[in-house]
DNA sequence: AGCACA
């Protein structure tokens, strides 16, 4: 029906009151006195991407217009709100919102809350906070670029994260690749069915972290004092999935304890096995109450949080035997007394076959994945029996080991950078972005495309 | 608290 086939009292209505033409632009009032652009996204960006926002406009300056790029984003916005018990607020400020009686906002150029930045404001649909650890979103977005700093916050009833990139370009890319996609079932705790992400870019070009923390992470700065994990954190919600919040201070170093260990388990191995996922520094194994441990030292807390959530639960052999159960050890910097069968420092210099660590030098998400094997002496086991993870479930038909197969990024020697690497060619294949060119070499076709929807 | 933007 055209307006002005209505009488103007009822157009007024229809523009006015309540607008039942449906737009990709709402217009949203009784905002907070300079209100910015940063806290539309915030609010908006559960909803859909945004593609321009101008705010503080009007008499007031309070009123703001948010372009979604689909109309049916808007839509859903408006509808949340009709339904909900609680009304969009910010800074705890009800927000009245409307379609807006345009379609699209035209002068948009001055609009730099929506404009390509190096921060994403990422939105992780369907879950709480305690569902996804920083450690989860790290891994996930460092697949497209170098995540320097991650912030994480609720908003209303989202979990919401800000992270950070080298430059625009990167951080479009991420957004591109990853928009509307889902987190791996394989990162998520078993209670969470689905975990969509919902992407703008944030107004911040430079996130402000004033601690490592399991809420907040500058991975630029490795001296960053550590907030203590001590805080009783609350409700005995001891159901917090495998990749849950952390409740032990985290370490550098890892104590792996090999539970059924039916076969040897050689420092060699574990040294294979753990340098999948950064520089091992120092090995220490001693026998404890008739179980094997093993302490494996990595450079930062980092690294070694990133190899503890890829290998707990998992198995050192095929057929369940030899499980893997990690946790921090209280040890920073291993004594290890010379070479042993039992401890090993890879630090020092003639036992070393690789160089180095070289210094980052920018993102090479394609960079040739060199065979870690030539680096690792084959330690005296089955090599049919290699390690699989002990779950199907939980990480179906990926081999931890790259003993003849699967090709880890092993540039000489790990960083932490380099290990995230390691896990951007694994998500980049299954999220399958780059066909073929990650790190995985072609035998893998034990990349289930079905997994990750 | 009610529609802007070369």
């Amino acid at each position: 029906m055209q307006i002005s086939e209505m009488s103007t009292e009822v157009a007024e209505q229809r523009l006015f009151r309540n607008n039942p033409m449906a737009s990709k632009v709402l217009h949203l009032r009784n905002l907070p006195w300079l209100c910015t652009e940063e806290e539309l996204v915030e609010l908006c960006n559960p909803f859909g991407e945004i593609v321009f926002i101008k705010c503080n406009f009007g008499a007031n300056r309070n009123q703001a217009f948010v372009e979604f790029a689909e109309l049916n984003q808007a839509i859903s916005m408006m509808s949340y709100y009709a339904s909900s018990s609680e009304p969009a607020k910010v800074r705890g400020q009800t927000v009245y919102i409307q379609y807006s009686n345009q379609q699209e906002i035209v002068n948009y150029n001055k609009s730099a809350g929506a404009i390509a930045g190096n921060v994403l404001i990422v939105t992780m649909e369907g879950v709480q906070c305690s569902d996804i650890s920083i450690e989860v979103i790290h891994v996930v977005f460092s697949a497209y670029g170098y995540v320097h700093k991650i912030a994480t916050f609720e908003k209303g009833a989202c979990f919401q994260a800000l992270i950070q990139f080298s430059n625009s370009d990167i951080a479009s890319e991420v957004k591109t690749a990853l928009n509307g996609r889902c987190i791996p079932r394989y990162l998520l705790p078993q209670h969470v069915t689905s975990c969509h992400l919902r992407i703008s870019y944030s107004a911040h070009t430079n996130l402000n972290i004033k601690f490592q923390s399991s809420r907040s992470r500058d991975y630029t700065n490795p001296h960053l004092p550590v907030k203590g994990h001590s805080v009783i954190e609350g409700t005995s919600q001891s159901a917090v999935g495998p990749y849950g919040n952390k409740r032990v201070p985290e370490s550098n170093v890892l104590l792996a304890f090999i539970k059924d260990m039916e076969y040897a388990v050689t420092i060699d191995v574990i040294h294979t096995v753990f340098s999948a996922y950064g520089t091992v520094l120092k090995i220490v194994m001693f026998e404890k109450n008739n179980g094997m441990h093993a302490l494996v030292q990595y450079p930062d807390v980092i690294t070694a949080a990133t190899a503890k959530m890829y290998l707990e639960g998992h198995c050192i052999y095929d057929g369940g035997y030899c499980k893997l159960h990690l946790s921090y050890s209280r040890h920073t910097n291993l004594t290890v007394m010379g070479d042993s069968d039992k401890s090993r420092d890879y630090t020092i210099p003639e036992t070393r076959v690789v160089a180095a660590p070289p210094a980052f030098t920018g993102w090479q998400p394609s960079a040739p994945a060199a065979p870690v094997s030539a680096a690792v002496q084959m330690p005296s086991y089955d090599p049919s029996r290699l390690i699989i993870p002990a779950s199907s479930s939980t990480y179906p038909g990926q081999s931890l080991m790259p003993h003849s197969g699967p090709a880890y990024p092993a540039t000489g020697a790990y960083s932490s950078t380099s290990a995230a690497s390691l896990h951007a060619s694994r998500l980049i294949s299954l999220y399958g972005m780059h066909p073929g060119a990650s790190g995985p070499s072609g035998s893998s076709s034990s990349q289930p495309h079905g997994y990750y929807q």
